[in-house]
DNA sequence: AAGAATTGCTCAGCGCACTGAGCATTTCCT
DNA sequence: AGGAAATGCTCAGTGCGCTGAGCAATTCTT
């Protein structure tokens, strides 16, 4: 008799968050393209020609993760690979055209669907759950990845 | 040159979060047991005896899932399975002594780790938090499983 | 009582996400 | 120049999460 009542737990609200978010991603932007996959296309629209790890720094991404997430986007002929003359150990990447008109197409989608799903809430409340989640989150991998303490500052 | 700022998604925002939380409850809480099979714990410390099926609901799995992680947590003999002999498509689930020991301990660290990763919020700002996020994941629940339509009302 | 529909569960397939181990290239130090 | 360290990436293994297909037991209908 000491079950714990998990809406209290942000583990398991933030997986339910996502998991709503999931579903309806699915039906209303695409059942092709995932959400981690346009964050990857959205970050090389920004600053093409990165590497494969700046990327998945960019969106979040551990190496092993990103190398499959951008495996399946070059299968699908959305990104291109080529490997960095300078420093044979990168890969270099860069949307194909039809990757440029695939996050077009999804960012007019995805706007529609973060309307809906952020409509229970009103325009004030919509600032501070970005500005909640955010810091939350922030912190967190704050924790994961201490900062380098600054060059030795004496003692 | 169309790029989107992913730090108003909230798709994204619930994704950084929850790996956020997983990595933390990975360091504070276990390496062992993960926040959804603690879920799953939980949910059978509340209601022995439930079968499967309507623990996943309870935790938020859908039926694939949670055949999954009950099959991890039996392996590890925290969960015990029976046939329901009054409905033989059914299994009926129990925790162990053991789950039970597990529940308990878990949940102490588990609340811990709560404090630390909500550190960053005011007493006043998890409760909104709370709110908030619960508020926006059962409205897009609620889009994916509409109500049953109350009976015919009329026309 | 027999067939149809429903229900609980399993299985295969796909995708995200992490860790630890390992390989190749580059860079750094002497 | 030559070895050590760092860096970018791959690979294997584990776990969560979803869908569609299918099986077996139950329930509903006629």
């Amino acid at each position: 008799m000491a079950a714990v009542d998990l809406t209290t737990h942000p583990g398991h609200l933030a997986r339910r968050l996502q998991q709503a978010h999931y579903l309806l991603w699915n039906t209303m932007v695409s059942e092709e393209i995932t959400s981690p996959q346009f964050a990857v296309l959205n970050a090389l629209v920004a600053e093409p020609g990165l590497d494969q790890r700046t990327v998945g720094e960019r969106v979040g991404l551990d190496r092993s993760t990103i190398a499959e997430v951008i495996s399946r986007l070059t299968r699908r002929e959305l990104v291109d690979k080529v490997r960095d003359p300078q420093d044979g150990r990168r890969w270099l990447l860069r949307l194909t055209a039809e990757g440029l008109r695939t996050h077009k197409k999804l960012t007019v989608r995805t706007a529609r669907m973060n309307q809906i799903f952020l409509g229970p809430l009103s325009a004030d409340e919509q600032t501070v759950f970005f500005d909640l989640i955010q810091r939350v989150a922030d912190a967190a991998e704050g924790l994961r990845n201490p900062q380098e303490p600054v060059a030795a500052s004496r003692g």
